[in-house]
DNA sequence: CATGAATGAGTCTTCATTCAT
DNA sequence: AATGAATGAAGACTCATTCAT
């Protein structure tokens, strides 16, 4: 009954406790600087324990940009529940570009990138969580187009690639500005505007 | 007399064949990746020669990001020749994105920024490699906007900053995405047309 | 059951396994020409193994330096059994310069003494073992003072001290002396009785 | 003329300028962790040119060892001068306690002992160096136990020896007691004039 | 599931010494 | 005499991973 679901349940909570402990780990170190004996050691198991929950630190990590993709998830809602496409191109922009801009987001972002670069799974892995927000932003791209509200553009699918390629951008740069001048998103949202509103 | 400056010579030789050795390694496996025997190796020289010519592995790493500013000369050069504004930006769009969009350019700069992160010395030499094209765009801009062809904006350096912002987020997304569609700059240029005329 | 207690005992053995041939390379080589590689092979076990029993070659030195204590505990006893303070003095004299005299005790004196000077913990360890002997001296020459046998000296415990010095600079040049005439114990004797006696 | 003389004179400065480099980096690091390129930059000169001077880092310790020989003259002219023996026993004994209890000589005995158990040519030196004092310890003893005011010895050369290790013995010891509780040379010419006077 | 001892190739860096200039 | 580039073995230590318990 709930022995057995009970089981299930501490196993899950070991493997989110390998994956925090991982995580700032990667974020403190990067992921090449941190051994799989600090990750065990935080996540207060042994070395060899974490062998059975992961079979590797490589698979750590993947499964690390696989929960990344769940928190892209707020920000597919935003592209989703609004009704006037650029008011709701606008909210993503703020949204996603504070997400983005964050200490953990870009250092992750890097450190997963690095590996991708070298490492096809982790790329693929990188590349679909990147879709699904394309293919959300499409839709508003789409829904703008038509209404009259947006430009016609020539290539739908790159432009919502473009946009998010700006705020992406915007949020690498922002981040390792060694002067940390903490700029708003006002800016970036009229750059966004202006290249998409007629 | 000529015997001095043979000697110079021959040491810069080796100093830049080190620092070959060393791009072509990163390149290929990554900063982290590459030991400092394997440079030597591919340099040509024995392990501990390369330390008569470099303090340290991050040394090495710290002169290719100085070198790297100079490949942007030409992409500067760009922004300071040319007279009608729009032109002149588009030019340089298409350069630049041709340019950052190089395996080369954008496996280096993950490897970069992943040090950078960590790493405040390599940190303020990449913040400083931008810094040479914001200026140079902003005096593009400037000189646009007075005459009209572009919008008035708000702040010129951030617009200046999100210009490159979109190229790189643009080049960077294009070289990790797995399936490598190439893609031309065509809609990269009238994202950024769009974003910055009347 | 036993089978605790027999990995315990495995472990214990493993760690003066380690130590064992840590201290015949310190004596055969001496401490900053031995490796690490060479103690782990002299040990019979791998290099990494070596530093999951202790953290560093430092703190191999350490251990045998505590062990060296229990070394001195014979001598120790010799000054607390016996009734007759000035036999007991000879009795301890005789033997704790023979032990002295030893080559494995001057070798690796010698190398921790030059550990000591750089390295704070190690010097304390070193103190450490001296200070057992010196109380139980000072025992000793109390008795000797109150019983009329021994002089009645201005400053028990540097009498007690000095007489370590001189047993131990005996022992010293003994074995650094390159004719190695073996001379007998019996002029350090007279020494010290004249030293202590009335 | 004295162009010759000025060039001996020039190298024999430059020899010296590096023994004094490597004396303060041995008493420093130590002679093991003193690295042959430290001496030279502390000597300023070139590393190469170091070996114009020097065949090895074995041979400028060597050189350290024999030059220490020299600093032992004014306590050998102590023990010839004086006319009374106790006296004269004395004063050696402050004087030459106080000289090898310096930080300088206690650090760069153990170093040259260290070296000196793996290393005959060393180990003979370090023997030279005593042997003067030892002889002409010997001299005092014996005037003075002609004249009745010290005790007749049963090995007069031992005896010398053994004040000697008593001193040495004294002033190691004083130096690694963590401590440093500043003990005067009081309670150590007691312990020698109890030792040799009748 | 849990442990941590075991492995040995791997890390960057320093070593004393030589040699061409 | 003077320089410092060149050598490559050796330095201590860490690595991700496996395996017996």
């Amino acid at each position: 009954m709930s022995g057995v679901s009970d089981k299930t349940k501490a196993l899950k909570e070991r493997r989110s406790r390998i994956i925090e402990a991982a995580l700032s780990c990667f974020l403190e170190y990067g992921y090449n600087q941190t051994g799989i004996r600090q990750i065990a050691k935080r996540a207060g198991i042994s070395l060899g324990n974490l062998y059975n929950h992961f079979r590797s630190k490589e698979d750590v990590l993947a499964e690390i940009a696989v929960l990344e993709q769940q928190e892209l998830q707020p920000y597919q809602q935003m592209l989703a529940d609004h009704d006037e496409p650029m008011t709701t191109l606008m909210l993503f922009t703020t949204g996603y570009a504070t997400y983005t801009a964050t200490s953990e987001y870009v250092v992750l972002s890097i450190e997963i990138a690095g590996e991708a670069v070298h490492n096809a799974e982790i790329a693929s892995l990188f590349r679909a969580n990147r879709l699904v927000l394309v293919n959300a932003l499409c839709g508003v791209l789409k829904k703008g187009t038509v209404g009259k509200c947006f430009r016609s553009f020539t290539d739908l699918e790159q432009t919502a690639e473009l946009i998010l390629d700006t705020i992406e951008g915007y949020a690498l740069r922002e981040h390792l500005t060694p002067g940390k001048q903490k700029i708003g998103t006002a800016e970036l949202k009229e750059f966004i505007r202006n290249a998409t509103s007629l």
